[in-house]
DNA sequence: CGCAACACGTGAAAC
DNA sequence: TGTTTCACGTGTTGC
């Protein structure tokens, strides 16, 4: 039960038996080694840090030492690549700020980091993020109904970002997805997510090349969108 | 010279020199018990990883097998307070921008509202990111045709993790939404970005209730249907 | 001297 | 079947 033994410890279902000292028990004088049992507590302190590791990472994958490792290694990496990415994502939002005189130099060359699409979309993402929980701005928004509320804001003169709260149904989504494609919108980046009944999207839509975007305009026709769905 | 000797390989100064099967060596016919060097390949490869992860963590206390675990489980949990405190920072910074000297009231009430769903929203949001940029695993992906990708990975017995990659044409998430309804799934959580002509797809999806979802028979239900679209 | 850490070979269980 | 992984006991080394 003692020392390294990861099947057992580990909540593995098939327990090994060690074969032990069993042999030659007869009249037992073999020598143990004086440090028979400090190897025991040895490898019992092991198999207790190795399963603390263990326990701290999230994607298991097998209950092997080697695997163990493997998959520590590969979540520090992980967790390095994500540290790096939200620092340079932190900068950026500063610079966005314009609190610091630096920033905005800072801005170009982060950008330029930007070039994974696991990057771009960290981006698109955590823009979606901070328009739907932190632009609190309804002073332009529109009622429609109970539970249903949209607010459309101007990104620059081709990009608009919206965002719409509607009761959640089956085909409510798609409704407004494909009444959009109808009428020339392009979804860039969208973010969705359901709560009590409720669905939340914040997307950044795209109208026609070379066509310009008015926000008060596509509001209306949002309106009348989200009343026809 | 092979095996888990880290005071060797770790370049510490003192090599010890296994004492092996140097004994009894007139008429060695020792049964060399098949998985000798088995054996030793896996001590080796043990080895290796251990030091693979011991080059992952910065700071250095000891070259022992246990010291190693420790510091590695101690960065892991820094890095994770590290990312959690990142994340708080980048919200709250983002919340802070654009915000006038003046945060009037009524915006404080509608940050109450938005509270409980932002949270959740943050969430949901933050779950599909480590699932597009962290595991980077494409492994079990299956390669349908060119410029797309998917994947499935279990999250729990009735919610199902995809993410898939699309060329970007005008009605093809609306058409994988669409079929997806039609299948009885239920997207919870979606986000989806746009980049260089591909579109990525990253979403929880959710059965009917008391269903329960497999990864690798959704998998090719989906595979059939991103075919299909 | 003891104490702690380690590599090694080995039988055996699991895959 | 054979291969892989594991725990165990032991001799050894450095402090």
């Amino acid at each position: 039960m003692d020392g390294l033994c990861l099947s057992e410890i580990g909540g593995c279902k098939n327990g090994r038996i060690g074969q032990g000292q069993l042999k030659d028990d007869g009249n037992n004088t073999k020598y143990k080694s004086k440090n028979l049992e400090a190897e025991k507590r040895r490898r019992l302190k092991l198999s207790q840090r190795l399963l603390a590791l263990r326990s701290l990472v999230p994607k298991i994958t097998n209950m092997n030492l080697a695997t163990i490792l493997d998959d520590a290694a590969a979540y520090i990496v992980d967790l390095q690549k994500y540290v790096k990415a939200l620092s340079d994502q932190l900068l950026e939002t500063e610079a966005l700020c314009g609190d610091g005189p630096q920033a905005s130099a800072d801005k170009m060359t982060q950008r330029k980091i930007w070039k994974e699409m696991g990057l771009r979309f960290r981006n698109s993402v955590l823009h979606c993020l901070s328009m739907l929980t932190f632009e609190t701005d309804w002073s332009n928004s529109l009622v429609v109904g109970a539970q249903t509320d949209f607010q459309v804001t101007s990104i620059n003169e081709h990009k608009l970002g919206i965002k719409v709260i509607i009761p959640k149904r089956r085909s409510q989504f798609t409704k407004l997805l494909e009444t959009l494609s109808i009428c020339g919108f392009e979804l860039n980046d969208t973010s969705i997510t359901t709560f009590k009944g409720t669905m939340l999207i914040s997307s950044c839509i795209k109208g026609a090349p070379g066509e310009m975007l008015e926000a008060s305009w596509t509001k209306g026709l949002l309106q009348e969108i989200i009343k026809g769905i």
